[in-house]
DNA sequence: AATGTTCGCAACCGCAAGTAG
DNA sequence: ACTACTTGCGGTTGCGAACAT
């Protein structure tokens, strides 16, 4: 379009496509499926080039294309994949069954970006904008934890109004909203994770390991504790180590359960409550021993159980009803 | 009615990773 | 181990329709 491509040179066609072509294109995979997209074209008598018709075939003519509007559920599932694992398009359109990467990316562009920018919401790092809340103690570490809570739970507040009105709506009387406030609606939808979520999930879970000393995204609290003391490892224990075993022994489940026919979410939540983070027993009490200042572990753990709350907040009100197994 | 602007969409480009020889 | 080729991905562009002035 306007630009010289590698086609013009072969003289090959491109621009828009015509039906005639795309009729082409689609009796050719139908009597041959896909294989070589770079030997297809003159096999299928098209001017294309290979790229070309896998795009036209990727983006438009497969079968299982949704196109049309955006439901709710999808839009809040791309804003949280989106918070989660950034401008991953292909691996959000994972989670987002018959829709492409393509359209994913052109939605968010055009329209949830800024209907998240209206909200004082910055698209690109989930944050609000204009922070109502303060640096604690003057520690940007700590506000960026708390921004970070923030936006997750203006996400997961404005969806759950709109489910609310939905229910109201569409189905007086119905349990629905309850059951999905309540989580329930974890055991009956059936999902496995994509290697990009499950690997965002581990480095959520590994991150107070790694980035101690520095602090981190969700859990770096360890780091706002006090640098200098933890970078010579004053204040951590045994029970530190034991904590980590049980974290590892987590990441390496999840591995299992993304690997089997188990429920993802379901197992991430029942790996959530066993371990018992409600009580922030993980990090507060195993992590995050006599530090000499004690209000400060409490402070710590309220915001490293938040940090755990908005992953359940995810994986309870993220769940798209129409999600399959992947 | 004419013109300018915005928006939605399809398609292209360049880069990086994977694979075959 | 190296190179050439293929494929996948994310960013960007151009076109046309809808809307505003």
């Amino acid at each position: 379009m306007g630009r010289t491509s590698c086609c013009d040179a072969d003289g090959l066609r491109r621009g828009a496509w015509t039906p005639d072509e795309d009729q082409k294109l689609l009796a050719y995979i139908q009597r041959h499926g896909l294989g070589s997209w770079s030997s297809l074209p003159p096999k299928a008598g098209l001017q294309r080039c290979g790229k070309s018709c896998r795009l036209r075939w990727n983006n438009y003519l497969r079968p299982d294309i949704k196109r049309g509007e955006f439901s709710l559920q999808e839009d809040r599932t791309i804003i949280q994949l989106h918070a989660l694992l950034g401008n991953k398009w292909s691996a959000i359109a994972a989670h987002l069954p018959k829709r492409t990467d393509n359209e994913v990316k052109r939605y968010w562009n055009s329209c949830l970006k800024k209907r998240l920018a209206m909200m004082g919401i910055d698209p690109v790092t989930h944050k609000p904008k204009s922070t109502i809340l303060r640096p604690a103690n003057g520690d940007p570490k700590k506000a960026s934890n708390l921004n970070h809570m923030a936006q997750w739970e203006s996400a997961r507040l404005e969806a759950e109004a709109r489910e609310s009105q939905l229910c109201q709506q569409e189905l007086p009387g119905s349990t629905l909203g309850s059951a999905v406030a309540s989580g329930t609606l974890l055991k009956e939808t059936t999902i496995a994770p994509s290697p990009d979520l499950l690997k965002a999930w581990q480095s959520l879970l590994l991150k107070p390991i790694e980035g101690r000393v520095g602090g981190g995204d969700v859990c770096g609290v360890l780091g706002a504790q006090s640098g200098a003391n933890y970078s010579n490892g004053g204040f951590i224990t045994d029970n530190r180590s034991m904590a980590l075993d049980q974290v590892e022994d987590h990441v390496q489940t999840m591995e299992t359960i993304s690997n089997g026919d188990g429920n993802f979410f379901e197992e991430i939540a029942d790996i959530l409550l066993s371990t018992n983070l409600d009580n922030h027993s993980l990090y507060t009490d195993s992590l995050i021993t006599s530090t000499g200042n004690g209000g400060n572990g409490e402070l710590a753990g309220t915001i490293i159980n938040n940090g755990w709350n908005d992953i359940v907040s995810l994986l309870n009100y993220g769940l798209p009803n129409n999600l399959s197994v992947v």
